[in-house]
DNA sequence: CGGCGGTTCTACAACGTTGCACACTAGCCG
DNA sequence: CGGCTAGTGTGCAACGTTGTAGAACCGCCG
């Protein structure tokens, strides 16, 4: 039924071989030649088979993105910016949802799930660095996010303390001397919430400010309806506020429906600014201000380190560390017009790591 | 380096087959055989090739789904939506953004993108009634939305005029009278924009209201900031109005903002309803008022056919088209607390058509 | 004219898996 | 006891492609 390079090389009269040559632009082939068999795939409507193709040369051309959930605008948006990429240097992304269960992202790095794919770039939000040794594979891997440090691998994550403490401090620069932060993780040493908490701490060292415990509000899952909950707990509690640092966008936009509903002006009373720049905050009734920590270059990096593994034959390079500039956004949620109002500078650095995989 | 059943076989000491039968559920094996080969693989770590059996099965497990872009919020939705229906069948998704041009919607339907897949759900937004011969493929193919009716392949579509007619009779049942349609493409026949603003239309005409073309805003693209530009012109044009159904909730939520920044209050003065019930609507301030159409449904059912062709084998069976049932939701912009306040119920209808593929 | 380097094409043998056909053993029925 | 069925395991030959090695040809130099 299907026409393979058999009946291609039968009907140009030629060897399958040199179809196959044809095929991957190999160069000393007649012109003559070339064009008899370019217009016999043409007439027979031949197409390679990938599955034999990748199981002789060992390759698929296909990378896995394993992000939580796709519902998720950031990762959304993230996966966009994968996809564009891979797509950009001729690979194809299969993304895997692991709806942030531990089982599930740890399926991920066994590759058991995994399934016919050159490598993995992976977004844990589960695993931590108790897990590091599951990050130990044999498939180039690249790491997103600041769930796990110092794993083998390459990584590309965000400038969060900067960033978090740049935001901070704009809400500071407008007079703000009450700013509640929301989505913190009690007691967790790693993570988002973790580096961004620390940055807003530094942020109100910096500006002077007191830290208050009972500016600090609670958010396990960053969803719209908790950062909703949690804004208004606090807003019930009678805590006293005039700024929200909200730790990413969904949190920000569920707690402006909470300031909302309890008839509070946005900046008036109280400013707020969130963090990712996702679609949504340029469209939110006021607009929010956020913090882009830079994620076209993000899935770019991502991208590029990857296909670096991949393509390497030789000894392994070293492991590096990259981070993006990230930028301060300043939108209505802040008295602002949609400029930049500040940039954290990122960078790269080199790992070194023990050579897990070689 | 890799580990091959070969290897598993000597170590359990038993033919290559035997093992092959073990790892694909063969049943007639002794338990002892099967427990030794287990044995072996554990501790080999081995794992199958799977560009091995996807060349000897003519399978690869994967499906492609063609979407204009996950950042918009519908798209990454469904996405979700269909890798989660397709994983829980035991298959895997790739995703392929198609940007809605013509020519990688062209690609995406001759093959040339479709690497290794076994299948094809295709959202089309570029193509249209006047590309049908395109959608004749040899490959098993589910098609979504309404671009396109009458393909040769299994369809998946909305409700589109009886949910678009329910959610303007629902804005006139509050006792609205200028019902302003936002997102409409003037003189566009097919599509979901032509649909829905029949609909729209309809629903007028049962609630004995006037048709008034000054009431109907063109926006090509359905994003926000065309909804907001929309919605702004009519309003500076000094259109009066009492409510708006928004084509799609990115219009809706873009439309939110501009009455917003015209200082007009939603639900007050202004009732507001989008279509596609987007996880956004839920948190806008105010929230948004939509028209569900079934998304969950419509990703299930897809996946749902599209396996049944993969694995037909005899006659191919006739297509169906499938309508899920859609739902209105209301929330605060029509002054409304989340209620389903209607259903507009769906169904399957085969579809005679001349067999393409077989 | 022998030989050499570049060009053009081909034969052969994998890559790792599974479908098919079949061998062999028991147990059991007639 | 012959033969039949169910249970258990194996060998062989693909699936469609590409890497390796080399054959055949050409022109040209010494």
């Amino acid at each position: 039924m299907a026409v393979t390079m058999h009946d291609v090389a039968q009907r140009a009269g030629v060897s399958i071989k040199t179809v196959s040559n044809v095929v991957n632009g190999y160069p000393y082939i007649r012109a003559a030649t070339k064009e008899r068999v370019e217009a016999a795939i043409e007439e027979l409507g031949y197409r390679v088979n990938m599955s034999a193709r990748n199981l002789r040369t060992r390759r698929t051309g296909l990378i896995t993105l394993a992000v939580p959930e796709l519902s998720l605008p950031y990762f959304a948006e993230l996966a966009d910016a994968v996809i564009s990429a891979a797509d950009a240097a001729g690979w194809t992304v299969l993304i895997e949802q692991t709806s942030a269960s531990r089982e599930r992202e740890t399926e991920v790095l066994s590759g058991r799930r995994r399934h016919l794919t050159d490598g993995l770039i992976f977004s844990p939000l589960a695993l931590g660095p108790d897990d590091i040794e599951l990050f130990s594979v044999d498939f180039p891997l690249v790491i997103l996010g600041e769930r796990v440090f110092g794993a083998p691998a390459d990584h590309v994550t965000m400038n969060n303390v900067a960033a978090a403490k740049a935001a901070t401090l704009h809400l500071a620069s407008l007079g703000r001397r009450r700013i509640a932060v929301i989505g913190a993780h009690e007691g967790e040493q790693v993570g988002s919430a973790a580096l961004r908490t620390e940055g807003y701490r530094a942020g109100l060292a910096e500006a002077g400010l007191p830290f208050d415990p009972e500016l600090v509000g609670e958010a396990g899952l960053w969803h719209r309806s908790t950062g909703a909950e949690t804004m208004s707990r606090m807003l019930d509690d009678g805590v006293e506020i005039d700024a929200v640092f909200a730790l990413n966008d969904a949190l920000a936009l569920g707690a402006l429906h909470a300031l909302h509903a309890h008839r509070i002006d946005v900046p008036g009373q109280v400013a707020l600014i969130g963090f990712d720049d996702v679609d949504d905050a340029r469209y939110s009734v006021p607009a929010l201000s956020s913090v882009d920590p830079g994620r076209d270059q993000i899935a770019h990096t991502a991208v590029e380190l990857l296909l670096e593994r991949i393509g390497a034959s030789g000894d392994p390079a070293p492991f590096r560390k990259v981070v993006p500039d990230s930028r301060i956004v300043g939108r209505e949620s802040t008295g602002e017009n949609g400029d930049v109002v500040g940039v954290q500078p990122g960078g790269t650095e080199q790992v070194a790591v023990d050579m897990t995989w070689a």
